[in-house]
DNA sequence: CATTCCAGTAAACACCGTTAACGGTAAACG
DNA sequence: CGTTTACCGTTAACGGTGTTTACTGGAATG
């Protein structure tokens, strides 16, 4: 019956063994590292075996690193988020995925874990991260703001394709869909639309398949985010140029920044 | 001095093992087994270091594989365009979209091996893949069909970023460039867009970072394809919805093939 | 015929995830 | 307080992985 902040002394200490568990395998994948069992516990100053018990299998391991990490990751797309006022979601939102572009750069193999581990046919453990990614609850957040604030042009639910309408009915992402009303809810395709955008072009750009020196110039991300002010309605002027301005700058100050 | 198809008795007997491994790979990974150096070697009747007189190292042999993969792909590919007539290279191109999606989505682990591996930082051997890939081949040639029998609107050289101008002048993509004159090159810039649309939307498909509703009712695919028909040129009437007509009956007849 | 080359082998190394049986220590209970 | 219980961590071991080393046998080459 306890919950899982109990107070014992026994469930703190077993709290506190959990965090540096992940922070280990952070650390061990932050340095080139293989991420393995054997080296976390090694690390720790443990054996191998001992980890059983606070994780069933390696899986499941990968699978808690990867929703920390995708944790860590939310507050730098945070991060950037906030050197544009709290009134202006959509900038925001440009400077949010400008971050989570770097971030992918960056750190390819976290990203890897995150975003590029096939979650379909794994566990029910895993197929919540669906519904539970921290980043994605923050860039739709930001969607919704955006929604109440100035409105996004959006199909009618009986203009959807039947399965797509189900879904956004009753949705399996990570968003709290009560800030929608159900009769506005076709915007959510909207907000899928612009999620896979970022994911594809981030994806292609991080696992390189892509002529090196457009994925260097940032063009096809930028192409890939013009596309998607239209149909988020922040085309018009002078919005568009607006945030195309914001995403251009957040480029040239993280271009700045890495070497 | 031997050429690479040398014809004395021991570069058949050779060659002729290379392709039992990449087969046995293949049939391996098929069967929903890893692929491992030991298991194919085992299925071969031989021991693991032997398969060192064929490959310098494992990533060698999953490089080997996946290009053998992609080429085996790629004829999935042709024979879905071939079902359109030759003078419709942009029927072709919708078919053989179709054909790669869902290719993509009955065979992740493959789809994984050859299009969600990091290529940037590995050896020449898979750099040149990025040049070298049979299916990438097949898709442009169909793009520079469509653009040699009835043109596709392209930015001008000096409209381009100049990374991507020299990036088009010099393409490091799977292309034969001479076909296409220097000054119309900005045309490979809306390739490559187009290819990121498509690598994108199948790739968070494939791994399900996505409501597996609309995965499966292929709304976001069709989405993403029509989204790309406008830059492509291939929007207006009749020739929009004939493509549009063709993606959708490629889609109903996969399903139908499906269960 | 003699030589050279080379595919393949056996043994070993250093890893990996995972299981089993066991010990000691701290909390929980009477 | 003493006793019991629960749990963390250990050691040993199993089967698996990629990889290296030294060696062998037979086929192609001179």
């Amino acid at each position: 019956m306890t919950s899982s902040t109990a107070s014992g002394r026994r469930e703190r200490q077993r709290e506190a063994t959990y965090a540096e568990i992940v922070s280990t395998a952070r650390a061990l994948l932050a340095e080139g590292g293989e991420l393995s069992l054997r080296a976390i516990a090694q690390r720790m100053g443990i054996t191998a075996p001992a980890l059983y018990r606070y994780v069933a299998n390696y899986q499941e391991l990968v699978d808690l690193v990867a929703f920390e990490i995708d944790k860590a990751a939310t507050t730098r797309f945070a991060e950037a988020a906030a050197r544009y006022p709290d009134d202006d979601p959509a900038g925001q939102l440009v400077a949010a995925t400008a971050a989570f572009r770097s971030w992918a750069l960056a750190n390819p193999r976290e990203f890897g874990l995150v975003f590029a581990n096939p979650i379909a046919d794994s566990s029910c453990v895993r197929r919540d991260l669906l519904t539970s990614a921290t980043s994605g609850h923050f860039m739709n957040g930001l969607l919704v703001r955006i929604f109440h604030e100035r409105g996004i042009p959006h199909p009618a639910l009986d203009e959807l394709d039947p399965e797509v309408r189900a879904a956004v009915l009753d949705p399996l992402i990570p968003i709290d869909a009560s800030a929608i009303d159900e009769a506005d809810r076709g915007v959510l395709w909207i907000f899928m639309r612009a999620w896979q955008t970022l994911y594809g072009v981030v994806t292609l750009e991080v696992f390189g398949h892509m002529d090196p020196r457009v994925i260097e110039s940032a063009a096809m991300f930028t192409a890939a985010m013009h596309s998607q002010l239209p149909p988020l309605g922040l085309d018009a002027e002078p919005e568009g140029p607006r945030l195309q301005a914001i995403l251009a700058a957040e480029l040239a100050r993280e271009a700045a920044q890495k070497p």
